[in-house]
DNA sequence: ATAGTCGCTTTCCTAAAGGTAACGGATAAC
DNA sequence: GTTATCCGTTACCTTTAGGAAAGCGACTAT
């Protein structure tokens, strides 16, 4: 039905499939932030992450954090100190993500000046 | 707090709101595999939308349009055909999400083969 | 006049995401 | 023994996303 279509349908599909895989996985309002914070920093422990992620609450980080873990995208290492401190870290699978986050946070730069500009 | 700091503390921060600001306007479910399909076939009406984003319901893909539409991100044109047809497309200020598209499709991919070639 | 297409809208509902607040065990400092 | 830190967990609640089903206005074809 669509007027154009530029590659064979069913590269077409494999992609939307391999979209919607993704969007499953690191959609939600945290993922991508957390992952940010263990790019720049390397590796964070559980209190770091609560600060860096500014908002989020300990039941949450919790939360995205073991949805991390159990899809391989960061490792969790629990440090015999004298407070017990976790360390959280990104996998090399994780890398696969950076760039996604890199064109994330450029769009997210021009966006506000496009749309802030404009509506103000 | 963090072991290492690769950049600056404000052009972190920067960062971040650049980042939640991306997030708040393209979570969900949907509005990536739009955004695809319209990269895919260049202009595509509703209907095609509807076929193409395997699943979505009418009402959820006309809130999507509309917010990517106030967003300044697609085009809606209605055209005096037979039946009123109605075309969507990308604008100019999409193109800067295509590599974000592009970065997630590949990890949608690799993470395929990772995840389901480990658990299986 | 009946039925179909297209682009929605409306109503109703459920499930999931996410927030608030408090508490827990372990350890250590005062 | 009181307080503090760290890493969570638990219970409860609100908000939002999103799905199901039906209808509607304009038009067309039969």
């Amino acid at each position: 039905m669509p007027a154009t279509c530029e590659q064979p349908l069913t590269l077409h599909k494999e992609k939307v499939l391999a979209l919607k895989d993704a969007i499953e996985l690191l959609s939600g309002k945290w993922k991508f932030c957390i992952l940010l914070n263990l790019y720049n920093y390397g590796t964070l422990r559980f209190k770091d992450l609560q600060e860096t992620s500014v908002g989020i609450t300990p039941k949450v980080l919790s939360k995205e954090l073991q949805e991390l873990e159990e899809n391989q995208l960061i490792t969790r290492t629990v440090n015999n100190t004298k407070p017990v401190t976790v360390s959280y870290a990104l996998t090399p699978h994780a890398t696969e993500i950076q760039p996604v986050i890199n064109a994330l946070v450029e769009f997210g730069l021009k966006h506000r000046m496009k749309i802030k500009g404009t509506s103000s």
